[in-house]
DNA sequence: TAGATTGTTAATCGATTAACAATC
DNA sequence: TAGATTGTTAATCGATTAACAATC
C-alpha cells in the first residue's frame, strides 16, 4: 500500500549528490562508508544521511557502514537508471549547445538523442545529436516514446513549446525560460533561472557591503 | 544596530520574482497592487508576500495596496542596484557563450563586461564582450574592482580557478561546475548544477511511473 | 567484551500560513 | 460609514538535528 509520501525535491538532490560522492569514493578504492564520511564530503550532517537513507528504504552494518557497491546500486535503481533515460531539446541556441556538450549526462544514465529548433541555420541531421526542425518534435517525441524534454527557447516561445510537449509521452520538463509555465495536465516541471540565480548572489554582495538592517531602520 | 537577521536564498529569490512581475504589470499599465494579486501572479500566498514585504521593511496602504513605482524603487535599491554590477566570467565555452549572450541581465543593472579562457582560439578583443588569456583576469579584477564572477570551466579547473578569484576583489562567486568549491576567505557562492537539476526530475517522472513505495517495502 | 555505528525517536528550528485587529 | 486590505501575531507545518538505545 502507498504511504503517499513524496519526498521533495531537496531530498531528491541530497540523493543524487551522495550518489556521486560514492561513485568517487569507489574510484579512490574505498569499498564501505560511514554516514560521518558521506555527510563531510557533501556537506551535510550525519544524521541527515541516515534519515535520508531510513526514508529511501536504504539500510547499512551497524558497525560496518554501508558497503558502496550495494549503495551505489540501490541508488541506481532509486533513480530509474535500470533503463537508459531519453531526452529531447527544444531550443539549439547557447544554453542548448551547451547541454547537447554537457559529458556528465553520459554517466547517469541520461541520453540527449535529438534537438529541435525553429532556425534552419541550426538544424544539422548529421552531427552527434541531430537537430531537427520544430515541426519534427512531436512526431519524434511520440515515435520514440520520449519521457523528458528541456526547454531553453526565447522566453515569448516556451508556453507554446511546453504545450506542445504536453501532447507528446513527455512527462518531466526542465525549463531554462525565465517564466512559470502553465501545465494543463500533469507533469514535472522544474525550473532552472540562471538570472535570477545570478541576482541573488548580487544581493548578498551588496547586503554584506551596506550592512544591511531591515525593517525597523530601512531607508 | 544590526539585527543580524539575514534573509535565507528563497526570501531573496521571491524578492526578485516580485521586481520582475512588478516590472510586467507596470507595463501593463497598472499603477498599484495588492498583496493579493501579486501573490496570485508569482505563484505564493497572499500571507508570504506581506510577509516579505515586512521583512523588508517595505510598507503599502491599509486600503489601497502599493504603490508599484515605488515598490520597484525600493526593491532596486534593496538589490542593489543603485549602481551597475559588473560581472566577469572564466570559461567561455557553451555555458560562458550563453551567458555572454543572455540579455535578461541588462535590464537588471547586471553587466558582464569580460570574460577569461585559457584556449586562444576563444580568445578575441574585439567582440562586444571581450574574451582574454586567463592570465590577465586577476589583473582585470582588481583593476575594475570586479565584485562578482562566474565559473563555468571544467570540473578540474574549477577550484584552481576559484582560488584565483579569491585573490582579487571578487565577493560573489556562480558556479557552474559540478563540485563544491573551497573557499579560504569569505565569499558567497551560489551553485548551479543543471545535471543534478535533471537528474531530480528523472526521479520524480520514474517514481510516478513505479507508483514508488518507501521504507518498509523497498525492493 | 568493549567500542563504534546504525536506525529511530524526540526536540529543535525555521519557514509558511491563517487569522484578525488596525486602519485607510 | 462600511468594506477592504494591510501589518502582525499566533498556529501550523515540515525539515533538520540531537540523542540514544539497539546491535554488530
Amino acid at each position: 500500500m502507498d504511504k503517499g509520501i513524496r519526498p521533495n525535491r531537496n531530498t531528491v538532490l541530497r540523493l543524487t549528490q551522495y550518489k556521486n560522492m560514492l561513485h568517487r569514493l569507489k574510484s579512490l578504492g574505498f569499498e564501505r562508508v560511514f554516514s560521518d564520511n558521506l555527510a563531510g564530503a557533501v556537506g551535510v550532517t550525519a544524521s541527515q544521511v541516515r534519515r535520508d537513507f531510513a526514508f529511501f528504504g536504504i539500510s547499512g552494518n551497524k558497525r560496518g557502514g554501508y558497503a558502496i557497491d550495494a549503495l551505489i546500486e540501490k541508488m541506481r535503481s532509486l533513480l530509474g537508471k535500470g533503463s537508459i533515460q531519453k531526452v529531447i531539446i527544444v531550443g539549439a541556441g547557447h544554453i542548448g549547445q551547451a547541454l547537447m556538450h554537457y559529458k556528465g549526462f553520459v554517466k547517469e544514465g541520461i541520453r540527449i538523442v535529438a534537438a529541435f529548433d525553429i532556425d534552419a541555420q541550426k538544424q544539422d541531421q548529421h552531427q552527434r545529436i541531430p537537430v531537427f526542425s520544430m515541426e519534427c518534435m512531436q512526431p519524434y517525441a511520440r515515435e520514440h516514446d520520449i519521457k523528458l524534454g528541456i526547454i531553453c527557447v526565447p522566453e515569448h516561445a516556451a508556453q507554446e513549446v511546453f504545450d506542445q510537449m504536453l501532447d507528446t509521452p513527455i512527462e518531466g520538463v526542465l525549463n531554462f525560460a525565465p517564466m512559470r509555465l502553465i501545465a494543463h495536465r500533469d507533469c514535472e516541471v522544474h525550473n532552472v533561472n540562471v538570472g535570477l540565480e545570478l541576482e541573488t548572489v548580487v544581493y548578498f554582495v551588496n547586503a554584506k557591503h551596506q550592512g544591511v538592517r531591515y525593517a525597523d531602520s530601512a531607508s
